[in-house]
DNA sequence: AGCAAAGGGTAAAGATTGAGTAAATTTACT
DNA sequence: AGTAAATTTACTCAATCTTTACCCTTTGCT
């Protein structure tokens, strides 16, 4: 796994330093923030795997912050307090924290409870990516990366492949051209790139001849739907 | 979300039976097993969507459990132990838990780890998807971009789309045209703009097939309210 | 009531944007 | 080098958004 990016939002500057060097001595990257709001604006601007949020600040302190991201932001948050308070850490959790550890803390303790955290991520993000999908006559089987319709072998190329499976485990439910370029192309999404278009275009035209219906739908300005049909 | 399995796996009895009841309260569904090689066996069985494991157990304790279950299993495990021993507790995460809980703790506590770890889960399943809204025969759904009425597709552009959707989001509440061409159309309101209108217009037609009760009042000199119309 | 002014409804025209795709080019791999 | 795949180019066309224009309704004033 490529190093893991952390955010460090916390005003003790002098702790940070410290923290800072371990964990990077430990092969994370970090970025540190020493106000809530310099942090909520990193927080919402950068894609970090896990947010180390300490919740005695001045100004936004951590529960505002935790407020301020949502109750159902992707990154995990892994809250810090000087207060051993229970009561505490109740609200921080409902808040829609992920973990909680009392100042001070063993250095170790965090590192494995950032580890715990980063790998139940990954497990549950690759979970999903080796099941073989059906939908509607049409199968996709990550393992053996290939698909059939009605049986029948469609050849598409890797890309081609990585686009469906996305589209597929997203049913009925857009995914953004945004989000297209990110996971299959592996690059932000440019303007009047047409990339996309091109392999959705033989996507389509590839089943065509095993089936007449769309299941691909195009939401025009925001990206594409693969729709299961049952109307 | 329909009552989450969990598997307590503890030699405490008594403890597990306060437990159960608790949690039973809440809304889970819970199973007990008072020794390591049952609850090893339960939980290779059956699919939980979290286990509560004690460490301190005769015979096959937490960490063998734990040891057994192997690095990568799917299911979230939460940790309980009498000891607060830190390197307890790394140990505990190192070996795959993903979180940990000193005994004796509070109910509360408990709980709200539970919750985090299961809101976890499901935010990275992405079972949790912008809601579908549904009122008086009409569903918007956000996520497929679909909006029915009396069960029948109606379609909207993308913009008429983003106009109904912040409408009904807002039920019987005013949405001010500044407020529509600033979330809606991306720009603030100029003087004779009249798009708002249009859009509004032209969504009133696509529904007037439907029903013939209007839902979009126009409230002169400020904006639009889409009414739940029972009064 | 009468009137003027302002705001809204909407058809139609015009402008703009985004998508489809063939073909050419580049890239990546053998 | 040879090939398959991915990307870019270039163009068309269709969807859709905006503007215009005209009419109707409401509001507020005398």
């Amino acid at each position: 796994m490529t190093a893991a990016k952390l955010l460090l939002i916390d005003d003790d500057q002098e702790l940070s330093e410290l923290l800072s060097e371990f964990l990077t001595s430990e092969g994370f990257s970090l970025t540190c923030c020493f106000d809530g709001i310099t942090g909520l604006e990193q927080a919402k601007t950068t894609d970090y795997d896990l947010i180390l949020l300490d919740v005695m600040m001045p100004g936004l302190n951590g529960f505002d912050v935790l407020k301020a991201l949502g109750g159902k932001h992707l990154t995990p948050i892994l809250m810090l307090t000087a207060k051993g308070d229970e009561s505490d850490r109740v609200l921080g959790l409902e808040l829609g924290a992920d973990d909680y550890l009392a100042k001070p803390y063993n250095p170790k303790e965090l590192l494995a409870r950032i580890k715990a955290i980063l790998r139940r991520v990954d497990i549950l993000t690759n979970k999903t990516k080796s099941q073989p999908i059906q939908i509607n006559g049409i199968e996709l089987s990550p393992a053996s990366r290939e698909v059939t319709c009605l049986t029948k072998p469609v050849l598409l190329t890797g890309t081609e492949f990585e686009m469906l499976h996305l589209l597929m485990e997203n049913l009925d439910t857009i995914v953004s051209k945004e989000m297209l370029s990110e996971q299959v192309l592996n690059r932000p999404l440019m303007a009047f790139d047409r990339s996309i278009d091109m392999h959705i275009s033989n996507i389509r035209r590839k089943f065509q001849q095993f089936s007449s219906e769309e299941k691909i739908k195009t939401i025009r300005g925001v990206g594409y739907v693969f729709m299961s049909g049952d109307k």
